[in-house]
DNA sequence: AGTATACATCAACCTAGCCTGATATGAAGC
DNA sequence: GCTTCATATCAGGCTAGGTTGATGTATACT
């Protein structure tokens, strides 16, 4: 494999490792819906600020949310086509597995 | 959270995670294109042989791929509508998240 | 029958990552 | 200025998961 498939299978694959969890997805769907600020997603998810916390600053070391402080709260967003590019690569990907020929390579030790 | 929303983005989140691994997401991109034997993607990721049939267990288990044993050979080929199904809930997770009104709503302890 | 090949499983190791209690920071209100 | 509230960070414990060498199990070949 080269290298360069190495770097793009590892981002995309980090891109997913994003979403591997069940709270950070959990964070990623209800941000999808609207801008919230952490003690919504406490509340909504029930898990404890500081573990909300924890993978919020996952999120944004990623590029997958911004922030907004207001006073003593701070905004969290959706970063607008993170999701996106990875939907559209998802697809290309089923796409392709669908149509792929079912043909089999030879075996030739 | 309530309990079904809980499973949802826990089964999500682990098909997900099956992507989240460099050398799975390669696998898989690999198998998307045609059919492949475990000494195929042995070659093309470089890949120890062990590691290889540990993540295509992984797979296995999680019904991500099936198998097809001719004489000596395994041959994987990717369950057709899994990829699609994630792709299509990622896609509308990007679309609302796209349409998401950014309202905000009240912080009211 | 004996050997070689393809592949799976096992056991052990090691790292990454999640959860949490304690603590720090910083804004608001009194 | 002191307290309170929202949030972030830190440090530690624990578990899940990736890698690997050794080994097991078929199948094919001679």
């Amino acid at each position: 494999m080269s290298l360069a498939t190495i770097n793009v299978s590892g981002e995309r694959a980090a891109v997913f490792a994003l979403l591997a969890d069940p709270l950070r997805l959990r964070i990623v769907e209800l941000l999808a819906a609207e801008e919230m600020c952490t003690c919504h997603l406490i509340d909504e998810t029930g898990a404890k600020q500081t573990t909300v916390s924890h993978h919020l600053r996952i999120l944004r070391d990623a590029g997958a949310v911004t922030t907004t402080e207001v006073g003593k709260f701070t905004w969290y967003r959706l970063a607008p086509h993170l999701l996106g590019a990875l939907a559209a690569d998802l697809s290309e990907l089923a796409d392709s597995a669908e149509q792929a020929g079912r043909h089999r390579l030879p075996c030739a030790p």
